[in-house]
DNA sequence: GGACGAACCAATCCGAAAATGGTCCAAATA
DNA sequence: TATTTGGACCATTTTCGGATTGGTTCGTCC
């Protein structure tokens, strides 16, 4: 296979690569010029380059140049899409899913300046002035739970979480220069939540966020008129299925920092 | 306060927002030709729109224009920083968060159609000639679960989870001309995850993702150098807390398809 | 058969010019 | 006095043409 001068190349190419100053720029000079600094021609310097390429050394791009090291990535999510085909339901369900865990996680993981955060939005949230200032707290909130738990990879989906829940339309919107009455459901069950976070108790703090989020559910569903969840207050009728629950949820999520 | 011309304006541009056709462009003409439209000057109709805007009717961005509808949602999530500060440990965290509860609403949720590409994906994972199509046919397969609960959040989940996980530097790939064993350990995790969903077990479901994804882990820690996460295999130990598991994870997890 | 050179293609980048919303100000107007 | 008007700037964004770059296909020459 590969004889004569396309591995005379290849091994001018490698040279060429080995001895260019660690600082110099992630990006060759294009093929047409490297071509000529080599001593090649132009197809057989890129059949050298098709083979760093598959080994994974560079990567190439048209119009854009041929790099060294790792091909960067790029989002591939259409969130307007994603927005067009969803429900508030669904948000909820994901919702359900995730934050439990992550105020277990911050329990287990959460610094004291995580804390101090935390309770600066408890604070910040009773002191709002109007309906707006509240959901920024409150989302600070929720967000500032997720930093706890000390994983990037987290937050960045409760980040991509929100997104898609501040672009739906929740219908009733209650903007207005009303102010959330000083017994709104919000205030306690946060503080219940970070209370749990702070006294390290991650089942309580999962729990505590359950019901924070099956109240805002309720509200919700209640709003846009939809009847409540089946079961989701009734808490009895353990299945048969139960102690394998234990057996699973308890020792696998461990929730190491690495 | 808004009296004379600006009050007018107001009027004149809802009536000429009524009049236009459906299908029109959701792009409104420049201030100055609008304004000339009218017949206002350039500073009243800008009140106006102030006041269009302020309701949600319009949104406006220098450089662009003035739109009707609702403002377009902006990503806010910059991938390579997540990237940088994130790791193996922190990735794997993140998929026994999720993948175990998408394996266990995939069963409650999951059409015929669902199952058949599941199906698939395993057939076609075990035909791979080598990693790199195994790997395909691995990540469609867990996408497809995602797919089956019905819940296009979750998959946008997944799918942000994905590019991360993707992006990040895993030591070894073990990329060559090999192919994946006959007896490679996910085939049968893989097997049992899809019998349970398509049984409709929810639970066993579940059960089987954590077991597949501790495998996974036990693997990449092995890999790493680094040591097991304790606990990970014990799996006894009940504590006291357990009762309230039962109670907060049965019920608050319906599941239900809006 | 393989290497070379040339030409062309499609995607991308680049820079200047135009377009657009945001802002301020003095004159005109009621 | 209070409001409107027209004009001038500003910062950001879009637009558009030309140059750049990897990908591809020829004919030609060893």
């Amino acid at each position: 296979m590969g004889s004569g001068e396309t591995e005379g190349a290849l091994i001018r190419l490698r040279a060429w690569l080995a001895n260019r100053p660690a600082d110099a720029d992630k990006r060759l000079p294009p093929e047409r010029e490297l071509a000529r600094m080599l001593g090649v021609s132009r197809g057989t310097l890129r059949k050298a380059l098709a083979v760093l390429e598959a080994e994974g050394t560079i990567w190439r791009h048209v119009g854009r140049g041929t790099f060294v090291g790792d091909r960067p990535v790029e989002p591939l999510l259409d969130l307007s899409d994603v927005i067009r085909r969803t429900s508030p339901a669904h948000v909820m369900e994901a919702r359900f899913l995730l934050e439990p865990e992550l105020a277990r996680l911050a329990a287990l993981n959460g610094t004291a300046a995580d804390l101090d955060e935390l309770r600066l939005c408890l604070r910040q949230s009773r002191l709002a002035p109007d309906w707006r200032s509240y959901e920024y707290w409150d989302n600070r909130l929720h967000r500032g739970i997720a930093q706890a738990t000390g994983n990037t990879v987290l937050l960045a989906l409760l980040d991509g979480l929100d997104t898609i829940r501040r672009a739906i339309a929740w219908g009733r919107l209650r903007r207005g220069p009303q102010r959330p009455p000083p017994d709104h459901h919000s205030f306690a069950e946060h503080e219940a939540v970070v209370a749990a976070i702070a006294e390290r108790d991650p089942q309580a703090a999962a729990t505590a966020m359950r019901r924070h989020l099956a109240s805002v559910r309720a509200r919700l569903f209640a709003a846009l008129g939809l009847e409540p969840v089946p079961g989701s207050e009734s808490g009895s009728a353990i299945d048969a299925g139960t102690k394998r629950v234990l057996e699973d949820v308890v020792p696998t999520l461990p929730g190491v920092r690495a």
